[in-house]
DNA sequence: TTAGGGTTAG
C-alpha cells in the first residue's frame, strides 16, 4: 500500500495488526509498525492503541505494551482535565484485559494478578474476559485461595458465566488440586465444548484417575462430541499416569480409524511414556524407530525418564546421545545423565558430565516450591534462605527429621549428585524446596488443615517418602503438584500408589 | 478491540 502512495486508514491498520499478532513472533516488526504509525501521523485512536497493545502482548514484548499502556493513562488524565467528565476513558476495560491476558500469556502470573488489583483501584469494572485470564493465572500458580476468591467474586458481582468461564473454573480447580470442585463445576455446566471435556479429562488423569478419564472420554463421545488431538493427549497421558497400558494401546490404535484424528508426535510421545514407564523399554524404543516423523527431544526425554526408573544405564547413554545431538545446550539432559551415573556409582562419569556443563556454561534449573498461606504465595527456591522465617523453618524441619528417623525412616539418597560422605548427602536433600514449603505450611496453618504445595520439578524419591510419613505423623492431607501430576498424601500413603 | 484445554525434563 505504501508503494502506491495511498495512505491506509485506521481500520486497515487495525486489520494488519491483528493479522500480524496472529503470525508474527518477532517484536521488531511491531516496533517498526509503531514507528510507521507515528511517522505517518495517524490519529492514534483507542482502537488502534488497543490493537497495538494486543500486538505487543501477543509477541511477548511486555515492556513496550506496558509503556504504551502507561502512556494511555497519562493521555487519559489530560483528556479528563480538558473535557467534560462524560468523556470516555482512553484506558478502558478492554485495554486492561489485553494487558492482563498479555501477562498470563507470557507466564507473568503474579503481575497479571497485580494488574487486576490495580484495575480495581482505578474502579474499572472487570468482565468475564478478565476473570478467565485471572483463573488461568491461578491455575498455573496453583493458587487455590485466590481462585476460590475469584469464583466467589464472579457470583457476588453476577458476572455472566459462559462456556469460556466454565472451562477456566474447571481447569483452575483441577490444577489447584480440588478435583471435587472441578467436577461440581463441570457437571453444573449448561453447555460443554471440547475445551471443557479436555480440562476434566486431563484433570482426572493428572490426579491419577486414569479409569475415570477414560469413562469421561466415553461419555463425551456418547454425547456426540468429536475428540480432537488435545483430548487424545489428555487421555493417553492419563493412561500413562495410572499404568493403563492396554487401554492406552487400544485408544492410540483407534485414533485415526475410529475418531479421524491423525496421531501426531505428541501422541507418540505419550505412548513412549506409557510403555517406557511401565517397563516396556524395548517396545518403546521400537515405537520411536517406527514413527512416521523424526523423534524430538520430548520423545527421547520420555524414554530417558523410563530408563532412569528402570535403571537401564546402557540404553540411557544411547538415548542421551540423541538428546545431546538435538539440543547440546539443554541442561536437563546432562543432569539426567549425571543422575543415572550417580545411581550406579560411576563418579568419574558424573564429574565429566558436570565439567562439560560448566565448560558450556549450562546450569540446571533450581527446584522451587510454593505454598499459599493467608492469601500470600510464599516461594522457596533451592539454596535461597531469604524467606524471613527461614531459620525457624529449618529448625522445625530438623526436629521433624529426627522424629522420622525414630520412626525408622532412612533418607533415600540415590540421586544425590556428588560423591560426598553420607552426612553431607543427607544435608543436601534435607532442605529440598518442597520439604521447606511443607514445613512452613505445618508451622503456619491450623491443625488439620490440608497443605497444598506446587513444585516446578518432579519430587525426588526421598521427598515422596518424606511426605507420606509427614501426612501420618501430623495427620494432615498434603497435596503436592509436581511438574506433571498430583500426589495426595494421606495417612502414610500417596494417591499415585508410588507409580510416577 | 479482550478470554479457555496438551506429551518429556533439571
Amino acid at each position: 500500500m505504501r508503494y502506491e502512495n495511498i495512505k491506509p486508514d485506521n481500520t486497515t491498520l487495525l486489520m494488519i495488526l491483528r493479522a500480524s499478532s496472529a503470525v508474527v513472533s518477532s517484536c521488531k516488526i511491531g516496533e517498526l509498525f509503531h514507528c510507521q504509525i507515528l511517522k505517518l501521523g495517524f490519529g492514534f485512536d483507542l482502537f488502534l492503541q488497543t490493537g497495538l497493545l494486543d500486538f505487543y502482548s501477543k509477541v511477548g514484548d511486555l515492556g513496550s505494551a506496558k509503556l504504551l499502556f502507561d502512556e494511555m493513562s497519562e493521555r487519559d488524565v489530560v483528556a479528563c482535565n480538558e473535557l467534560f467528565d462524560r468523556m470516555g476513558s482512553l484506558r478502558n476495560t478492554v485495554t486492561w484485559n489485553t494487558m492482563i491476558s498479555g501477562y498470563v500469556q507470557q507466564k507473568e502470573f503474579g503481575r497479571a494478578i497485580s494488574a487486576f488489583q490495580l484495575m480495581q483501584v482505578e474502579k474499572m469494572k472487570p468482565t468475564v474476559e478478565t476473570m478467565v485470564s485471572l483463573l488461568s493465572a491461578c491455575a498455573h500458580l496453583g493458587a487455590l485461595d485466590m481462585g476460590n476468591w475469584i469464583h466467589a467474586y464472579i457470583r457476588r458481582k453476577n458476572i455472566k458465566s459462559d462456556v469460556y468461564l466454565g472451562n477456566a473454573l474447571v481447569d483452575m480447580y483441577c490444577k489447584c488440586g480440588c478435583l471435587e470442585s472441578a467436577l461440581d463445576v463441570f457437571h453444573g455446566l449448561s453447555s460443554k465444548n471440547v475445551f471443557c471435556w479436555s480440562s476434566i479429562i486431563v484433570g482426572l488423569g493428572m490426579h491419577g484417575y486414569g479409569k475415570e478419564a477414560i469413562d469421561a472420554f466415553v461419555e463425551m463421545t456418547k454425547d456426540g462430541m468429536k475428540p480432537d488431538r488435545v483430548i487424545f493427549i489428555g487421555l493417553l497421558s492419563g493412561c500413562s499416569h495410572s499404568g493403563l497400558v492396554s487401554e492406552g494401546r487400544h485408544y492410540f490404535s483407534q485414533m485415526l480409524g475410529v475418531y479421524g484424528v491423525q496421531p501426531g508426535i505428541e501422541h507418540y510421545g505419550c505412548m513412549v511414556d506409557l510403555l517406557g514407564r511401565y517397563g516396556f523399554l524395548a517396545e518403546a524404543l521400537e515405537l520411536i524407530w517406527s514413527m512416521p516423523m523424526t523423534p524430538n527431544a520430548v520423545v527421547w526425554g520420555s524414554l530417558l525418564r523410563a530408563c532412569q526408573i528402570h535403571k537401564d544405564t546402557k540404553l540411557s547413554e544411547q538415548v542421551t546421545k540423541h538428546l545431546l545431538e538435538l539440543d547440546p545446550f539443554d541442561g536437563g539432559n546432562y543432569v539426567f545423565l549425571s543422575n543415572i551415573y550417580a545411581s550406579v556409582n560411576r563418579w568419574n562419569d558424573v564429574e565429566t558430565c558436570r565439567k562439560v556443563m560448566a565448560d558450556r556454561g549450562i546450569c540446571k534449573i533450581p527446584g522451587c516450591s510454593s505454598i499459599e498461606v493467608g492469601n500470600v504465595v510464599h516461594e522457596f527456591l533451592a539454596g535461597d534462605a531469604s524467606h524471613p522465617q527461614f531459620i525457624q523453618i529449618t529448625k522445625f524441619l530438623d526436629e521433624v527429621v529426627k522424629k522420622l528417623r525414630r520412626m525408622g525412616h532412612k533418607p533415600d539418597m540415590e540421586y544425590v549428585l556428588h560423591d560426598i560422605n553420607e552426612e553431607e548427602k543427607e544435608a543436601s536433600i534435607r532442605y529440598h524446596s518442597e520439604k521447606i514449603a511443607v514445613a512452613f505450611g505445618l508451622m503456619s496453618t491450623p491443625e488439620g488443615k490440608s497443605i497444598r504445595v506446587v513444585k516446578n520439578l518432579r519430587a525426588c524419591g526421598d521427598c515422596h517418602s518424606f511426605m507420606k510419613l509427614i501426612s501420618k505423623l501430623f495427620d494432615r492431607l498434603i497435596i503436592v503438584r509436581d511438574r506433571n501430576r498430583f500426589h495426595h498424601f494421606r495417612d502414610g500413603s500417596c494417591s499415585c500408589k508410588d507409580y510416577w
